[in-house]
DNA sequence: ACTATAGGCAAGTCGTCACTTGCCTATCAA
DNA sequence: TTGATAGGCAAGTGACGACTTGCCTATAGT
């Protein structure tokens, strides 16, 4: 749960989330090329690769392989869960 | 934007919002004896506070001072304008 | 006036996070 | 097979975040 939240605090990070709406199932360096482009991004390759996979662990995205590359896709399930926590009651644990 | 889910990365801050959810304008001793008592947290007034200070700037509350006393009230405004971002469509600008 | 209560301010510690650097593996094309 | 492409691993750095410690202000009760 937490996890989810921590994984959005960075503005990196929701960027990639928002370029995966846009195009979904993106490698990872087609989505450093197309950060840089459109979002005048400057981190590295390996920068990216890590937010990867901090939003793979909060389960936002999950990958696929296929030879040589390697697949992103977004899964939008946490952020409902997330919302219904938060708007309908706030009153749920905290696991 | 970014402020709102920073705030929201912490569980100690989520479980005062939890808290003012269940129980809307206490003081900041109130608050700290019921974390202490309810959920068994061990942090000290000015860590409390600190937490407030964080969820305040990100306008998830708002205080009222009166006498010697400081009500903090819960605004669930930011997290509907969340939800409305990362629910219909995840391609919005990040202000 | 004096003391207790509710809270604020600021420096300092310690851990985590974002990012870099350097090198290594695996797949495909020529 | 050689070289280029797509990605991974791990140590190291710098900054920020959570929390503590110590002291200070202001309001209220007696």
């Amino acid at each position: 749960m937490g996890d989810i939240f921590k994984a959005l605090a960075d503005p990196t990070r929701r960027k990639i989330l928002d370029e995966l709406a846009e195009r979904d199932g993106q490698t990872l360096f087609e989505i450093c090329t197309r950060l840089t482009m459109k979002h005048g991004l400057t981190s590295s390759r390996q920068a990216i690769s890590q937010h990867m996979d901090v939003l793979e662990e909060a389960g936002l995205i999950h990958t696929r392989r296929e030879g040589r590359y390697k697949f992103h896709h977004l899964d939008p399930e946490p952020l409902r869960r997330l919302a219904d926590r938060w708007l309908t009651k706030l009153k749920e644990k905290d696991p």
